[in-house]
RNA sequence: GGGGUGGUAGUUAAGUUGGUUAUAACGCCGGCCUGUCACGCCGGAGGCCGCGGGUUCGAGUCCCGUCCACCCCGCCA
């Protein structure tokens, strides 16, 4: 029998004594955050998930006996993160706290001592603050969870889930789980695929979300569905974007848009509460959020998720530049003449003019080198410049190769409808449209943080929450030169555009919704098509006939003709919302086991090349890469 | 698929116009030290300068290629 761990249990986690404990003999386990050894003493700071107390090995600590002076001959040779046990009495410090520690004002005094393990030195230190390389770190990440920064944030996801499940277990909802193994659907996400070895040459997918097993929970009468679910998408990274990620996952039968969204806030308001502690009816007394339709979002931010903490909104000036016939702007010219001729339509993607303005006091901050330097962000984006004008008092433009041949009418329109007045800054987009929102939005995003309107990173205390609504059900893929579904094909559209899918697809709106916090989706669904004639209308629009359909996604088809109820729901992504409570940089430092951006786990080396009996027995030949 | 940034000791970084033995801090190892808590003092070890090729009398430094990590665009209903 080992003396510590079969007869002396822990008795305290290295956050819990403190003067009250003064005489207390205890029992601590953790690793060796430091040691510092004095000759006479030596001081160990041990550490567990819980915190750090500070154990003093005397040798002459009086009434134990030769314990403590064997005691200090081990603890002579402690190293950084060797695993130790502890035997000790707590000691008050006096007047000698440590007030850095919660624990600094007690101490334990060793009488005994074990080395569970010893370590070799790690290649890098267990501090809090830490400026090793994240790839060091991903190597070594079991130590790299060992710091206090991840011990905390793990913390808060554990809290999370724990809130969310009693808060829905409270709201009725039922806790189901669906298939991780599915059916590859096309649309959407690339799935990653799972040779099946039972069925020789066919793969199951990796599903990219529970989506349809949780209409067909609806479908079989369950009502109220909620999952904490893991998902795959095999698509390029990001620092919000993980291969697996996790989804908190919610269906309700007979609700309509109001309903998901009540139920969602109240969630919301609960985690952050219970979480942080932070009560967000102070910042929306009624606990809802605020909504704004998509084409808005659009419009005024360039995205569908846009930053509320900071304005800089853009201004819409194609209409005015086609009125203008160009204004007498070389570059706009033919934008103009295109709509004018009818080659651009308003409702198809074509060619935007667009406009930032920055207030003078803010853009007094930017001298002109620094605006040339935008001019280089904007194109690592796909600009082919980045126009601008400097308005003065009269209304003039200074500083800019529009001034030159603008006529004053567009001029004074543009102005006007920018809100531009003297000294104000004004940045112009225009091409396609694609490329001038992504660039819009971004260079909003960039003067946000460069102006100090936001933070680089993190929320610096500010929660803007908001509901994107209102978006069309289809866009228009320029390649395939067809209308597709912008969200999935089983989106309900609005009652009133229910007559557009046939003849105006574009114009038709339908009930889907994107939650987003600080420029963040955090979370998105929609109220479900559950009618099978306005479904066969919809496959019509985009061009899916029947049979390919059915081939698609027959099951669901069936479902839907056999008791579908009204249903909608929503998923929130549970790391967003980790990374965001938590003020983190990257989903990486709230995913335990992340993957870099390339997919890969620098810790295990996955994806690894496996043997041709592997493959073989998988009916599979690996092509070498081209 | 495209654009950008980076890779030098265990870690983080410096390294000039191409020129002697590639620096520093922290960490590590040895010694000393009874009150430290970023302990202190003395001494020491430690390098495939990401990898491959080229230019050159000579390359960490210049050129070409390549790998890895990060950020962005495309992509992510």
């Amino acid at each position: 029998m080992a003396r510590f761990i079969d007869e002396l249990k822990r008795t305290h986690y290295c956050n819990a004594l403190r003067a009250a404990d003064e005489r207390r003999e205890v029992v601590l386990f953790g690793w060796v955050a430091s040691y510092r050894d004095h000759g006479g003493c030596v001081f160990v700071d041990l550490r567990d998930r819980e915190g750090i107390t500070q154990i003093v090995f005397d040798p002459d600590l009086s009434g134990h006996g030769e314990a403590p002076r064997q005691a200090h001959e081990i603890a002579r040779a402690l190293r950084s993160e060797w695993v130790i046990g502890v035997r000790g009495v707590v000691v008050s410090r006096g007047a000698n706290t440590n007030p850095r520690l919660p624990t600094g004002e007690i101490e334990v005094h060793a009488v005994e001592v074990t080395v569970f393990n010893k370590s070799e030195t790690p290649p890098f230190e267990i501090a809090d603050d830490l400026d090793t390389g994240e790839e060091k770190r991903l190597q070594y990440r079991y130590l790299d969870l060992r710091r206090a920064p991840f011990q905390r944030t793990l913390r808060v996801r554990h809290r999370i889930n724990q809130v969310v499940r009693r808060y829905f277990d409270e709201q009725g909802f039922l806790e189901l789980e669906t298939p991780i193994l599915v059916k590859y659907t096309p649309g959407g996400a690339r799935n990653f695929l799972v040779p099946a070895r039972t069925a020789a040459g066919k793969f199951y997918a990796l599903a990219e979300s529970p989506q349809l097993f949780k209409q067909l929970y609806m479908v079989a009468g369950f009502d109220r569905y909620f999952q904490i679910v893991k998902c795959f998408r095999d698509e390029a990274l990001r620092l919000d974007r993980q291969p697996e990620f996790t989804q908190i996952d919610v269906e309700m039968s007979f609700v309509n848009q109001d309903d998901v969204f009540g139920v969602m806030e109240g969630m919301i308001v609960k985690v952050w509460k219970e979480v942080l502690g932070v009560d967000l009816t102070t910042l929306y007394p009624d606990g809802r959020f605020p909504r704004m339709p998509f084409e808005e979002a659009m419009g005024t931010y360039g995205n569908d998720k846009p930053d509320l903490r900071f304005g800089l909104p853009h201004a819409e000036l194609t209409d005015l530049v086609v009125d203008h016939g160009g204004g007498g702007v070389p570059f706009w010219k033919p934008i103009a003449e295109k709509f004018a001729s009818g080659a651009y339509r308003r409702d198809l993607p074509a060619e935007i003019v667009k406009v930032l303005r920055v207030p003078a006091e803010l853009a007094s901050q930017l001298s002109r080198t620094e605006v040339d330097k935008l001019e280089d962000f904007v194109k690592g984006m796909g600009a082919k410049g980045l126009a601008r004008a400097k308005v003065e008092g009269g209304g003039a433009w200074v500083q800019s190769p529009l001034a030159k041949t603008i006529t004053p009418e567009l001029r004074a329109a543009i102005t006007a409808r920018a809100g531009a007045g003297d000294g104000d800054l004004l940045l112009f987009q225009f091409g396609r449209e694609a490329v001038v929102q992504t660039v819009m939005a971004n260079l909003r995003l960039h003067l946000g943080k460069r102006l100090g309107l936001i933070p680089e990173s993190g929320h610096g205390g500010r929660w803007n929450f908001l509901w994107v609504v209102n978006p069309p059900l289809f866009e228009y893929d320029d390649e395939a030169g067809r209308w597709v579904a912008a969200h999935h094909a089983f989106t309900r559209p609005h009652d009133d555009c229910v007559e557009l899918l046939d003849t105006d697809p574009g114009k038709v709106l339908c009930w889907r919704y994107d939650l987003v916090l600080n420029g963040f989706e955090i979370g998105g669904g929609s109220i479900r098509l559950h009618d099978p004639a306005v479904q066969a209308r919809v496959f019509r629009a985009l061009g899916i006939s029947d049979e390919e359909a059915h081939r698609k996604f027959g099951f669901l088809l069936d479902a839907l003709r056999l008791g579908a109820p009204p249903h909608g729901g929503i998923a929130v992504g549970m790391d967003r919302l980790a990374m965001l409570l938590s003020g983190a940089e990257s989903l990486r430092d709230v995913i335990p086991f992340p993957k870099t951006q390339k997919g890969t786990d620098l810790m295990t080396d996955a994806p690894n090349v496996v043997s041709p009996e592997q493959l073989a027995e998988l009916n599979i030949r690996v092509v070498q890469p081209s």
